[in-house]
DNA sequence: TTCCATAATGAGAGTGATTATCATTCCTTC
DNA sequence: GAAGGAATGATAATCACTCTCATTATGGAA
């Protein structure tokens, strides 16, 4: 498993714009990111990465937010949650349940990325804001949910 | 200052569904929200209403958001954020500044709105959710970030 | 209007994610 | 291979948030 050589040299490359080093815990800390198809809580990247140590694991993933290698987005209840950034990840929105609060990754599809990118920059525009990206949450009962 | 009369009713009858009172303290709640063209940290709902313990104000919080009234979305850094809900303060998306964390109400256009409404079922549909709700975060520079 | 069941209050302690500290260890470059 | 700075990892501290519980207030029933 694992992303393509290219892209760690990528990674490598954005963090020694910040002077900083791709060690291999920052590596582990990117594969189990990138092995995910949903973003993963603190308590989870620990578990699925036994290894890291919780400092560790809170001071790399500043470190690779920093330098612009992971996301983090806000969870449905207080805590964060963590992905890629879409350079490395794609371009992609995320379905929440309403009910037990999953995530999951959602791929767009054209036509709303089309109505999204003018609508967004308008709305921006009326305020002000020179909008660079946009994040489309959408709501719903997954399929367990909706079952029970 | 003030909502209608009529939406403290609708409150009063929400709440009253779920054998809830509306207090004074609730009252002064949803007004210091009612007031605010952007959502608020609890800090920033303590400040306001400087009446209002923090026990209280988790308390009733909770309730409220339990009730249909308030809703809590999930801030740039950790913490939550409080707001009304769209059924007492209209339908609206959310400016996030990349820069400071500012985070402001945006009307949306019919066209953003047209066009998600279609596609956001669909794209729920392909992975069994059952959408309901669709929020939208456009992230930018604000004015003042953008000035210096 | 008075009584009573029940909701609401408020202070304080407790929880859990996140951040800061700091001595030690590992890379990197010269 | 030595020096300098980044990274590590255990620990303590922080901060939003929740829980507890004794007290008070509310609103419907008698």
């Amino acid at each position: 498993m694992g992303l393509s050589p290219s892209l760690h040299d990528a990674i490598r490359v954005r963090l020694a714009e910040s002077d900083q080093r791709y060690t291999r815990l920052r590596r582990v800390l990117v594969e189990t990111l990138a092995a995910s198809a949903r973003p993963l809580t603190m308590p989870e990247i620990l578990e699925a990465a036994s290894e890291l140590p919780q400092s560790s694991a809170y001071r790399n993933v500043t470190a690779l937010i920093e330098a612009g290698v992971v996301r983090r987005i806000a969870g449905p209840e207080d805590h964060g949650l963590f992905e890629l950034a879409e350079e490395f990840s794609g371009h992609h929105h995320h379905l929440v349940c309403a009910a037990c609060g999953k995530v999951e990754d959602v791929a767009p599809s054209d036509r709303l990325e089309r109505a999204l990118g003018e609508a967004v920059r308008a709305l921006g525009d009326a305020q002000g804001y020179q909008v660079t990206e946009h994040r489309v949450e959408l709501l719903g009962l997954c399929p367990d949910c909706t079952a029970t």
